[in-house]
DNA sequence: ACCGCGAAGTTATATCGTATTACATTCGTG
DNA sequence: CACGAATGTAATACGATATAACTTCGCGGT
């Protein structure tokens, strides 16, 4: 979908980009305090339109909550993107799965949106905001620098990708404090990626003697 | 259901034991729409009382469904105490795994609750629901079977904690469909349990040699 | 140039859920 | 048996979602 044209706010009665206005404010406020807090009401007061203005563009909450998702997918997409591009000394896996972890805490309102509510459950297969979390994933099979064998770097993407959200989640709920405090998140993150790597690894050369 | 075990109903104004009542209505309804469903009046008008008798017990939405959810934890672990205990060919942490997933699953509005929710975020360390998931926690790490070496142990569950959140997540989600349709959420935690048991053992044996 | 249609906003209103206040009923204990 | 604490009710304020009916204004066709 092509970005609106940007309407400039052609008078005071037209906004002139309300939809997409909307959607920024409401990011804004999924970062403070979570999908919970986003109230269309309040959104409308905020960007000064009337109340029911926002329904013109989204037929009700939920639907706007989708394309804030959706737009949350991209932006980090995005970020990913530039991360796993960016020489580094570390391997990519790594920084796309330390920058997972970073993101989730930090900006964990967003996070949660993405990959803790109903939101993505709700969202048919090839809906908008599918396709968006198709393409991250996409990124983190990227990110294994794996050969392509068969499902195995699937399989690989699927479990870190599983591992690193399970960490975040528990590290924001407080899971990780008391004795296992001592075990530090990146520690945690890092370990998981090698384990992964080697996991791999080695399944690439038993799949590779087994065809021969 | 069966009418009340704990005090009878005294008359027809008072209920007798709505505190356990209300909790036990909720679980219901959040098994059958997530956390979002429960309603402070609907909960009230399936028992038979006023909208504001709810508040009697609990002092707000939130407070009802952190008590809710400490109620969840201790149905989830007396389900894993019994599974775990019980003679099987599996190993241990083979069902806990696998029953994890099912309950993910199967009953995903509660899964939720106790795993994606701000409630849990939210509990204070000492708290009665804090407590129900540490204990949970541990039982993961009986279920794990090894010898106590320091923290290998608690780094294990944790990893496999996270894993399976991770999996049940991403299943839920719809986001292990389409070319990630062919690995089964089964094969799946197997293969994470079975990593993680590999990776303790490699672990401890270097430890092991370390401290020699 | 104009006209009119449709997109985008407005006011007014219905409905529902949360939460508080003030009042009523019953339990149980001195 | 009287009284206070617990537990319930009725009445109400508030805020959010959502819809309906009306208004404004850009834009495309004639």
């Amino acid at each position: 979908m092509p970005p609106r044209p940007a309407r400039k706010a052609l008078n005071t009665y037209h906004h002139g980009d309300l939809r997409d206005a909307l959607v920024q404010a409401a990011l804004h406020e999924v970062e403070l305090g979570g999908p919970e807090a986003i109230s269309i009401s309040a959104l409308a007061k905020k960007l000064g339109v009337s109340q029911p203005a926002p329904y013109k563009h989204f037929a009700d909450r939920e639907t706007l909550l989708t394309a804030v998702t959706a737009e949350a997918f991209r932006q980090f997409s995005a970020m990913m993107r530039a991360a796993i591009e960016k020489p580094s000394k570390q391997s990519k896996l790594s920084r796309f799965a330390q920058l997972t972890l970073d993101f989730g805490l930090r900006r964990n309102g967003i996070y949660r949106l993405m990959f803790a509510s109903r939101t993505m459950a709700c969202a048919p297969k090839g809906s908008e905001l599918h396709s968006a979390a198709i393409e991250t994933f996409e990124l983190l099979v990227e990110a294994l620098e794996a050969p392509a064998v068969g499902l195995l770097r699937e399989r690989s993407a699927l479990k870190i990708w599983a591992s690193l959200h399970g960490v975040v989640m528990l590290a924001e709920q407080g899971l990780l404090t008391g004795q296992l405090a001592h075990v530090s998140r990146e520690e945690l993150v890092e370990d998981i990626v090698q384990e992964t790597k080697l996991a791999l690894s080695v399944a690439i050369e038993a799949s590779g003697k087994t065809s021969q």
